[in-house]
DNA sequence: AATATCAATGAAAACGTTTACATTAACATT
DNA sequence: AATGTTAATGTAAACGTTTTCATTGATATT
């Protein structure tokens, strides 16, 4: 059996009210009264009961973490930036995400309905209506990573995505390369779209004109980076410099490029967006974007916290994360 | 305010118990009451208060999952496979890492002195006697994965490292080489420690000598595998083939290669162990070993979950996943 | 000296659920 | 007719904590 406030107040000759507040520090307190309850606490090993805690408290020190369906090595950054802020702050960390045989949309009731979790942190790429729904009926605090604009009731965390891809494009450009083609991901994901928009406008900046055969829409996935290479390389009129809207596809590229024995850069340069793990070890190391992938999931615990921690309803909080451009051997 | 059993009680005139009883399936209920129960509790759009629950059951729906510091892309398929499991049987899943703040020891005495969690799965590489000596007196179920033999009172899955070790040398002799050195992992790690013992047993069956020089101890990281490397390359006799105790190391490996203008596999060749995602995405493709990660933290989820469905002490299970070897272009 | 203020503590309710025990009514057995 | 059995439901306690609302005794203010 598990020590309870009941055992200390036996103990210290108090109350159970004067043991939970001396644990919890309450000033009304005698100073004395404090150091005897915590000291027998010590003494017997006390950990309060977290479920009654939660429970009587109407709140949880536990948050969730929603992540999309297929959740790769970059999601694990994420992870650790929202456990180990979590973790110091004296929260714990449930994490989940939509499959098979869960949509997100419903990830989030169960998360919400339960009591279980007293806050949400949600990975959502492609934010469809409803999960726009879902969120705006949510009772507890929650933080969207890359949401779109629109979804400004609420905090929410964003790639730089515009400026990271500007900059590619301009740092290109610079290099001397003109035909440049970009491998985009889905239409509904909107890191995807920013991405294709930093693009154009820096070909349109630079008085490049935007050649509709040289736009290619793919998955995110190294798959679709093969096949949009492949498709890209049957075109009569090839770009010099492919570049990828992510790092995944960059792969891709990489892969049908060996196969059929194109060389990277002589042949053709590649580009990519993310600077993943596996970036930097590839051959020749890939030039992309990086973002810091770690620091997203950080801010988004620590808004999220300060949120919990604060009932005020305060303005929701914006923050755009800012990329900076890794120089590789691929272009 | 969300919904209670109290106002389905009354909705439905009957007392709280019967609406508890209904909602769990007591077969004691009478079929049209609990028709009639289910229905309001649909249409008020009921969730249980799963707090309150757990806390009265003095269980939890939760599970723990602890991870090692370091956690990368190889621990993404375990979460992956935990949670998925998890959650089709209704439970939720909850991580943490040792890391900087923490340490091993307290976050299991976290997860079980708080009644947070109703089990835990346990990543321990190294099993320290500290962490043997918490878990011998964890009052909550537990899985261990990649823990010692000797630790055998509880459930465990190990991954056959010594068989995997084994199977390459097997595979690097028949290939025809015969001066073959191993980068091992950390001493204290018991999978490092197997596969070594694979290692040299592989030798001596074959009756190659085992030359003490080429067996280097890393530290299963990318940085070590570079020194272990270098290392290796200032032998006056050089090995013919470097097998690295995991991929990483062997990505190490690579990169020192790269630097030092040395090819693989015509210079040296390298083998590794683990097949981490990228390894299908070096130049040459590496030689490894495949360990399905995702299966590994799918049973570890279904032995801890049948194990909290059983009241009675069953015989604890020792799980060993076999595993295969891939053939690259690296050897 | 009477009263107000205040610091420290205690008593008890409250949270939403499960469950041991009690109760009822219907039916079966003697 | 009296008793036992059973099915279905109700009553109320219990879980460990926080918190509202007293209560006490001491000190300050008039």
């Amino acid at each position: 059996m598990a020590i309870t406030i009941k055992e200390i107040a036996k103990k210290a000759g108090v109350s159970i009210a004067t043991v939970s507040r001396a644990l919890n520090d309450d000033p009304k307190v005698k100073p004395e009264t404090k150091e005897l309850v915590n000291s027998i606490a010590g003494e017997l090993n006390y950990n309060p009961n977290l479920l009654a805690r939660n429970f009587v408290k109407k709140t949880s020190n536990t948050i969730g973490l929603i992540l999309p369906d297929i959740f790769d090595e970059f999601f694990t950054e994420i992870i650790k930036g929202v456990e180990q802020h979590c973790f110091s702050e004296g929260y714990f960390t449930m994490v989940t995400s939509s499959h098979s045989k869960r949509t997100t949309v419903e990830a989030v009731i169960d998360f919400m309905s339960t009591g279980l979790v007293g806050g949400i942190i949600m990975m959502a790429p492609a934010v469809s209506n409803e999960i726009k729904d879902v969120l705006s009926k949510c009772t507890i605090p929650f933080v969207v990573i890359n949401g779109k604009k629109d979804f400004s009731k609420t905090d929410s965390i964003n790639i730089d995505n515009y400026n990271g891809s500007f900059k590619m494009v301009e740092y290109l450009i610079e290099k001397g390369y003109k035909k440049i083609a970009h491998i985009t991901g889905p239409k509904e994901n909107e890191d995807a779209v920013k991405r294709l928009q930093g693009f154009t406008d820096a070909l349109k900046k630079h008085g490049l004109k935007v050649n509709k055969s040289w736009i290619v829409e793919g998955k995110f996935t190294i798959d679709s980076g093969v096949d949009c290479f492949n498709d890209i390389m049957k075109l009569k009129e090839k770009p010099e410099v492919i570049f990828a809207g992510n790092d995944m596809m960059a792969i891709g590229c990489y892969n049908a490029a060996r196969l059929n024995k194109i060389k990277i850069p002589t042949d053709i340069a590649i580009a990519g967006f993310d600077d993943i793990f596996i970036s930097q070890y590839l051959t020749p190391r890939l030039t992309t974007i990086n973002v810091p992938i770690y620091e997203i999931g950080l801010h988004a615990a620590k808004m999220l916290l300060q949120r919990l921690n604060s009932n005020e309803n305060y303005k929701p909080q914006h923050l755009k994360i800012p990329t900076t451009l890794v120089e590789g051997e691929s272009c």
